[in-house]
DNA sequence: CTTAAACTCTATGGTAACTATAGAGTCAAG
DNA sequence: CTTGACTCTATAGTTACCATAGAGTTTAAG
């Protein structure tokens, strides 16, 4: 922790001590600055990073978008859209909206999967050997 | 298509037709090959690759566990189970049970994931703007 | 004041399973 | 023998980081 003195007192944390505050990586949090995601806008004179509590609750709403798995690509439009207060929010309801509709999909492709290894686990009878087994056997025909 | 006199003739065919008769692409071919699922037995005087009938069912089989998301260190590991004929077929097993559970287990984690993701959408009016948008401020707040 | 532990810095390479180039060489038909 | 289609190797890019190396900084104790 580092106390600056200017026109006013602002308490400022190095890296590692944002990501206790966050739950974050060191890594990732310069990785999101590299990706423009979050801005370091002080250094040490040793250049270490410097951060304010502002960016601690920027870094909380990147992390809450990664827990929903919103890229950062997505992120970064999505702090983008932020910076204009006035405009109408359709932007975000169509980007979460396509985002529910991929992990939909990706549910259902995944269940799809599921189904076909449990058919092939049954092909199997447990006690058998690898020339006999049904799964083998199985994977070596092509399906249509 | 080659035909190459020896003790017996083989039709042999290069990595496009390969790929035709697989739906695998050029590239994946030269993929698996890297990482030892596929070996390329012979060589055309100019270096091309070519493949004989056994190697084209050997990727069928390759892009069948594929299709079940069978990762390449999985399917090198069912190839050389499968070099073992007299062997107990258990690890086979083993296997894909652990892969049905994976499976399961992420299929799990995206149901969260949609749920949360349902219940941030409802948070938004649709006509709103940016600064009054739910969404947003649903982000803006960390959980616990 | 000095030293050592703990921290931070940049840069680089690795992950998985490919896709997409670039630039050069090969093959098959006309 | 030319030309277009094909193939070759090597390299970079994809995603969101993690891991490491080697160097410098900070801070607390002695
Ligand atoms: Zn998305
Ligand atoms: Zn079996
Ligand atoms: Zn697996
Ligand atoms: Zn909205």
């Amino acid at each position: 922790m580092v106390t600056i003195e200017s026109s006013i007192k602002v308490r400022l944390v190095k890296i590692g001590e944002l990501a206790k505050l966050t739950g974050c990586s060191v890594q990732s949090i310069r990785h999101y600055e590299k990706e423009k995601l979050l801005a370091t806008l002080r250094r040490s004179d040793g250049n270490f990073r410097l951060y304010d509590s502002a960016t601690v609750d920027q870094l909380k709403f990147i992390k809450h978008c990664r827990s929903l798995d919103l890229s950062l690509a997505e992120i970064r439009q999505l702090i983008a859209l932020n910076q204009q207060p006035g405009m109408g929010c359709e932007d975000v309801n169509r980007m979460i909206d396509s985002h529910i509709e991929q992990v939909a999909l990706r549910i259902n492709e995944l269940q799809d999967l599921q189904d076909k290894l449990m058919a092939l686990r049954t092909s199997c009878a447990s006690q058998s050997t690898v020339k006999e087994c049904g799964i083998l056997q199985t994977l070596s025909v092509s399906r249509k």
